[in-house]
DNA sequence: AGCCTTTGACCAGCG
DNA sequence: TCGCTGGTCAAAGGC
């Protein structure tokens, strides 16, 4: 089937934070490639969403505001987040035993391999720690996010993930770009719907930069003046078997809001592999986020929504797959009618690298009355501060349930500050803000976090800071589940894979960053 | 008591 | 047919 990948990279920003984010290398101008192809049926999601690629080439490449957002399969139903709480990573899996292997216990060397979990250690470094700038420059491929089935491609292009306002920069992959077109005209990309075929659309966001460790981080900060972020790889992918309709969109409504309410974190830990998931992004956000509140919350909604759907998750299995560095998670949407599963793959610092989601839901999202409390979050300092937070000391709680962290805390509260990549293109920024609380998946320093409002400033005339939408076209061709698959981008460089596919990756993405919590996210379309 | 996570084992697909 | 790999099952245990 089709899969719905999106990639959200996670990027720590070293740094400052303020609106300089520039993304610029995300944009690989030059691979749009004809690939182009968006064959999922999600056109209706999408339609507005995607640009043409013509479009989009216009600038050299992708790099314009917006995700880009390839939908493969049918649009996965968009779970609204319910669970206010994203899951945080907290919690590394390092020592982790991981699953069985297809052995089991006693399995073969390679289970035994697989679960011993040492081989983690020392892949685990490697996406994270690459500076933004080498990345970028690089053309290094993010990693990717995958959206939620309960999500639609539109939520999530709409989402705070991506965008700092529930306005909702305009993006290929928002769908909003034809709206704003009047006031951003400036950007080459426009959202005229875009190619979007049936079928096989996927809809990716990677993470962009590797450096989420916390150590990283920190060396880096100091010697990277410009390269202030680093980016974890998320990548989350989603295999809708289903279209969704309304339905999605009234997910993502939900997601955008309800969900910073909440403070407790529900017990279901979706993303999360297990760890912790990703707690709610609470606290720091605040701090700063005054300044856009509401973006904030919108924004913390689309991460969640990313991060977290809203539906409750029951992990029934973890492995460590081959292809991947990290153990994979699977979880079963514990609805009863509900088949919907999906696949988390964490890094050892607890970052989500991989969601994948398969099916879609055919049942609401669970009662609001899951969603995590709001925690207040506690102010944290570095509001805008590059300081990473530790990956599970900055959650204040985690909201487990897949739904549930859905959305972090208070997010709407929290201020978190994303910035959303500009457009590499150089253009100007799109800027689309952050969002406050990015479920912990998404974002690890979410409580850090701040919420730049620049998108809804954007919409509203003032220009955001440092949030850098980048969309890229790309020819990315895979369609199954390898092709998805994330690499990080770090590794990816390093690895010296073909130019070519980096650039495929990266096509159609489009970048966000968050200030406080380094988290950076790029939407590929994937065909 | 219910729900969830953990994790060894089992199963199926593929080369 | 065998081995590898990914996905799932299910017992055990925790909250």
């Amino acid at each position: 089937m089709a899969f719905l990948i999106v990639y959200v990279p996670f990027a720590i920003w070293w740094g400052e934070m303020e609106g300089d984010i520039a993304m610029e290398e995300w944009k690989d101008s030059n691979h749009r490639g004809a690939d182009y192809l968006m064959t999922m049926p999600m056109q209706n999601f999408l339609a507005d969403a995607f640009p043409p690629p013509e479009l989009l080439e216009g600038e050299g490449g992708f790099e314009k505001h917006g995700l880009s957002v390839a939908v493969g399969s049918p649009p996965p139903t968009p779970p609204p987040p319910e669970d206010g709480c994203s899951p945080l990573p907290l919690t590394p899996q390092f020592g982790q035993k991981f699953g069985s292997g297809g052995g089991g216990g006693g399995g073969s060397l390679a289970d035994r391999r697989a679960r011993g979990g040492f081989s983690n250690v020392a892949r685990i470094s490697v996406p994270y720690n690459q500076p933004v700038a080498d990345v970028s420059s690089a053309g290094a491929p993010s990693p990717y996010v995958t959206i939620p089935p309960g999500l639609s491609p539109t939520t999530l292009l709409e989402s705070p993930v991506f965008f700092s306002n529930a306005m909702g920069q305009a993006s290929p992959t928002t769908g909003k770009l034809h709206m704003l077109g009047g006031a951003n005209d400036s950007n080459p990309i426009r959202f005229e719907s875009p190619p979007i075929e049936e079928g096989s659309g996927a809809f990716s966001f990677k993470p962009l930069n590797l450096a989420s460790s916390q150590y990283a981080a920190a060396e880096k900060t100091k010697s990277l003046p410009n390269n202030q972020h680093q980016s974890l790889p998320i990548s989350v992918k989603t295999e809708a078997t289903s279209i969704q309709t309304a339905q999605d969109e009234a997910a993502a409504n939900q997601l955008m809001q309800p969900q910073f309410n909440g403070g407790k974190r529900s017990r279901a830990a979706p993303d999360n592999g297990g760890d912790g998931e990703g707690q709610p992004v609470e606290g720091d956000a605040k701090a700063d986020s005054s300044s856009g509140a509401a973006a904030v919350a919108v924004v913390a909604a689309a991460a969640a929504a990313v991060a977290e759907d809203g539906y409750s998750w029951r992990k029934y299995g973890q492995k460590q797959v081959k292809h991947s560095e990290y153990p994979r998670s699977y979880y079963k949407c514990t609805h009863a009618s509900c088949a919907v599963k999906k696949k988390v793959e964490r890094s050892h610092e607890g970052h989500v690298t991989e969601i994948i989601y398969k099916g879609t839901h055919n049942h609401p999202k669970p009662a609001a009355s899951r969603r995590p409390p709001v925690h207040p979050p506690p102010p944290s300092p570095a509001t805008t501060t590059t300081t990473p937070l530790p990956p599970g000391d900055a959650q204040a709680d985690h909201a487990p349930d897949g739904g549930g962290g859905s959305t972090p805390v208070g997010a709407g509260q929290a201020g978190a500050e994303w910035h959303n990549g500009g457009v590499v293109g150089g253009e100007g920024l799109v800027d689309a803000t952050s969002s406050p609380s990015v479920p912990g998946e998404l974002c690890e320093s979410t409580a850090s976090m701040q919420v730049h409002e620049g998108a809804a400033a954007a919409q509203l005339g003032e220009s955001p800071e440092g949030v850098d939408v980048t969309s890229a076209v790309s020819d990315e061709v895979d369609r199954d589940d390898k092709a998805t698959h994330v690499l990080p981008l770090a590794a990816a460089a390093a690895d010296g894979e073909s130019d070519e596919l980096e650039r495929k990756r990266r096509s159609h993405t489009h970048q966000y960053h968050c200030p406080l919590c380094s988290f950076h996210g790029i939407a590929r379309e994937i065909v």
